[in-house]
DNA sequence: CTTATATATGCATTTAAGCGCATATGCACA
DNA sequence: TGTGCATATGCGCTTAAATGCATATATAAG
């Protein structure tokens, strides 16, 4: 047990637990929406009822999830006349990765020297 | 919707798929989990007793934690004794966040141009 | 204006996970 | 060897999420 955290480090640390704990990493922990995302990323742009055929969901289910994708800043939706289209929100999405590596790196860096021992 | 879609385009996003379905992955993305690794991060090498302390949580229910992100490679546990006293199993911890966004990166970039747009 | 198609939503069911109690196991110490 | 503490585990309860059906809404086409 540490002596002494100083406000720095508890900043850092919860900084830390706020990416955690967002929904975009817990969009990304299910194993339909990463099957969703792979999809996007082979074929690229494609409206509810495309991406649903593919999938053994109901198109329901499907559409459900990429509302959820959405929302999370994973996807990114157009809708166009009775169609909605999906596609990977390409830069935005890495840029959130990138982000919650940093600040692991940074937490561990700043508030835990010994974990990288 | 694309034309062709090669063997290498179809293995990366293979791959990406693997790194988001891990058990690591889906670890990460519990609210008490990332409180006991935030703990840890704080506080350095602790036993479950102490971490389980500074949680709402049941002993028990914390020593489940602690060994599932064990087991998902968040932290790494050394027996003492009666005691176990986990710590963040730093350098491999981050390694796999990097594995991770470097993949979603290669896949966007190789099989998904227009993503990055 | 009617019909067909794409998506959204209400609802009930099913499933998985977290949770805590009770208890077992393992180990140290008297 | 017996007692006490740290952790592990069996069990049932509760909750949250995914799922699919039925239906509602919206829009295009005839």
């Amino acid at each position: 047990m540490k002596a002494i955290l100083t406000n720095r480090q508890i900043k850092i640390a919860e900084e830390l637990v706020e990416v955690l704990d967002s929904k975009f990493f817990k969009t990304l922990s299910e194993p339909v929406r990463v099957q969703i995302l792979k999809f996007l990323m082979l074929n690229g742009r494609a409206d509810i009822g495309s991406i649903a055929e593919n999938m053994p969901q109901d198109r329901s289910v499907i559409s459900r999830h990429l509302n959820l994708m959405q929302e999370a800043g994973i996807l990114i939706s157009e809708k166009e006349n009775r169609h909605v289209f999906y596609s990977v929100n390409g830069k935005p999405f890495l840029e959130k990765l990138v982000d919650i590596t940093e600040k692991i790196n940074k937490c561990m860096k700043e508030c835990c020297p010994d974990c990288c021992k």
